[in-house]
DNA sequence: CGTGGTGTTGATTACTTTCAAGATGTGTGG
DNA sequence: CCACACATCTTGAAAGTAATCAACACCACG
């Protein structure tokens, strides 16, 4: 419905794949499914039921207000799986951010998968919960911080972080203006704790430093 | 270890049961925990592995910043289930916010618990995503608004709220100071959406326009 | 009936947003 | 391959919101 070929073939993202790779029983697995550049996943208020798996490219998972604010609370890169809920209703909206190739899993009916889903979920809500810190508790310098240190974790702690995503995502994330965004990567530049090797590429200089403002 | 029987009995805090009694197979329930007011139940860090459902009283789980700042990620009242962690260790802290009772379940070893724990992992994970936007993106009457709603709507939509937690707690929980809280309630005052029929209790005035503000 | 903790209110400061303009980058078509 | 156009990003100035600092009021407890 929402996964449509693409009419012209973007380069994949070059992430690697982290986490294990489901392998549920009592699954069906459809063919990888291709998400082109800012296409729909799925909507807040669609029928849940379906895993996604990441195979390359980016997801982001987020909520709007009445007014149009918007709190992206997830990305998604490769090798990760979203898309569990609650009850039988997406609370979120689901985005790629870029060229995206996901594997879609549906439980046959009358299979129970908890015991695969829960570790998935718990990691999923410690992530959560450690993020409404960065939201509720730190400044704009102390949360550019934490998340390029996050990426960069998630990208098995490499000093280059490359980032799918464009300012106004990681404001989104942030809670922070795309402006206030922009200016902190120039004053991080000016600390000489990274260098922007594009604008979409970051270097990390000082790593101990970059970790002690995230905390 | 952190239960302690209190040498003065003080007042539980009448909140109504809420959601299901946990009644797991192959848990051993032990007698129900008396926490007072402000003792810890447990401290990140510490082995995880019992759950916690609130009999009567409040729980706040919260974590801190080196410097001391802390954020509140949830606050548990009587009838909800905490505890649950993503690997064998305590990422947060549980204190009793006033006189608390709670019962603690421990799975009975090689006991499979994840049928019973998703669904509660995943209602979780839910209020946590959607605290998320109310710190990344609104204001703080829109918090406080929001705030309200939530603990009302746990509480049965009753148009008047018991607070069991300090204004601190509050901004913690917010994002916000304490100072912050207290205008914004004396704002809602003046504007008669809301009433204080004393510190811990909120009688909500006008419920339409307390909802639209929290979106 | 004092005393310490908690909450309220006021004045000032600090930080982030908003509004605005310009720069950089990317994609398209000639 | 270059030139143009649109989107994204950066930077600056002004405005707005919440934090901080400070004083005082209120409440609960001993």
């Amino acid at each position: 419905m929402y996964a449509q070929a693409a009419a012209k073939i973007e380069l994949p993202t070059h992430l690697p794949h982290q986490g294990s790779s489901l392998a549920f029983d009592g699954t069906t697995v459809q063919p990888a499914s291709f998400f082109p550049a800012g296409s729909e996943i799925y909507a807040q208020g669609e029928k849940a039921g379906a895993l996604y798996q990441v195979e390359f490219g980016a997801v982001r998972v987020y909520r709007l207000l009445a007014d149009g604010r918007r709190q992206i609370s997830a990305f998604h890169l490769a090798g990760e799986t979203f898309g569990f809920e609650a009850d039988a209703t997406h609370h979120f909206f689901a985005e790629a951010i870029n060229a995206t190739g996901v594997r879609v899993f549906r439980a046959s009916a009358g299979t129970d998968m908890s015991r695969q889903l829960l570790p998935l979920a718990l990691k999923s809500l410690t992530r959560a919960q450690e993020h409404l810190l960065v939201l509720g508790r730190q400044n704009a310098i102390e949360r550019v911080a934490a998340f390029l240190v996050e990426i960069s974790e998630r990208q098995g702690e490499l000093r280059q972080v490359e980032l799918p995503m464009s300012r106004i995502d990681i404001g989104d994330y942030l809670g922070l203006t795309i402006e206030t965004v922009s200016r902190v990567f120039t004053r991080l530049k000016e600390k000489g704790v990274i260098r922007l090797l594009s604008l979409r590429s970051v270097e990390i200089l000082r790593w101990d430093t970059l970790l002690a403002m995230g905390e």
